[in-house]
RNA sequence: GGAGUACGCCGGGUCACCGCAGGCAAGCGUUGCCUGAGGAAAGUCCGGGCUUCACGGGGCAAGGUGCAGGAUAACGUCCUGUCGGGGCGACUCGAAGGAAAGUGCCACAGAAACAAACCGCGUCGCUGCGGUCUCGGCCGCAGCGGCGUAAGGGUGAAAUCGUGAGGUAAGAGCUCACGGCGGUCCGCGGAGACGCGGUCGCGGGUAAACCCCACCUGAAGCAAGAUCGCUCGAUGACCGCGUUCGCGCGGCGGCCGGCCCGGCCGAACGAGCAACAUCGCACCGAGCCGUCCGGUAACGGGCGGCCCAGAUGGAUGGUGACCCCCGCGUUCGCGCGGGACAGAAUCCGGCUUACAGGCGCGCUCCGCCU
């Protein structure tokens, strides 16, 4: 059971954007705004980063890197991480250490 | 064994921990079980199913296809052949109808690129000069003009035949012998493309140039579309003339999503909204597997078995270990690096393109052994 809920609408993406504080790393971009209610991440993988396949990869190693975090414990929300150029090349230990960076360590 | 060629196929595996989506059970917000990317899921180039709209007909335009027969739901696909090109061969490649419907084009070179004639060859007439002489003429040369000819001439991808003989004023496929390409007509063979033989003695090439011929094509697409909701608009229906009050004629407007002819109509409700939910859509299909039969084959049929991803910010995974494969290094213990192309979105049939490494099976050529 993940922590957190996703964040789907694209409205919800365009007001994090706007709204947001930023924090970037070399190949990622962090963005976290209050929300309504309970957490709900979000995750940006454009085409700039690389085929359909690198893209898949990078999604499903932020995923497997945010199921060790525990949103529960924390204030409500709403945070979009958005891969950048590059990403896809990184390993897995170099894309938590960039989530960390951005982010902040797990609890 | 080497080289080649055709067809079919695989395209990492096991375990552990942590996770995701769908389904089915319990059960009530927990647990268990099952299933979960590809041969190209890609490019979106064709063909269909399905959906909505349109639908009386004829013609034109536009687009597509183009050897024959067959397969198929259909195709621009596939199979078997034919013809032509390539290869010693297995085999392979080909937008492969029509140039005696018309038009255009044929660079450079060349006289000339399509129907004529620049040089040449021959002949006739006139003029001039020379020779001879029986003083009429005859012969030779040159110039001009007419006619005949396409042998020879350099070019070029291409100038309609090659060799030999006859023939002629000179020549010519003009005639003959042998040979050669396309076509006409006839005969035979074949289901047909076409092949073989004869005949005529007719032909520049180019149609991925316009074009002609034959055949095919209604439009848009799953963000199609259906259901549920809200809001807004139109809300009494064009004009004139005639009328036996049914309607008729003319105009105007709309429709028959290209245009014309021709036809129909003048009130059928129409438009917008923003997401979300459910359906479409995910177990029943041109379905998959096995087997037998028919067929050269594509494929078809019978029988038995199976149910096989279904998201919508988008699941199908992440990490680690071991094994496998490849490369480099090696003190032969191992160490380091790497794992092709690539990720479903309405579903099927094809085409095209990408692809590390590997497997199976047939055939051909060469070499060696027996």
């Amino acid at each position: 059971m993940r922590g957190y809920v996703a964040l789907r609408r694209r409205a919800d993406f365009a007001r994090v954007a706007r709204q947001g504080r930023r924090r970037t790393a070399k190949h990622l971009t962090c963005l976290v705004a209050a929300g309504p209610e309970s957490t709900r991440v979000g995750l940006t993988v454009s085409a700039q980063v690389g085929s359909a396949v690198v893209r898949n990869l990078v999604r499903r190693r932020l995923r497997a890197i945010l199921d060790t975090y525990a949103f529960a414990t924390r204030l409500a929300h709403d945070i979009v991480f958005i891969a950048r150029p590059g990403a896809g090349e990184m390993s897995f230990a170099e894309l938590r250490a960039e989530v960390e960076r951005t982010f902040g360590p797990p609890p």
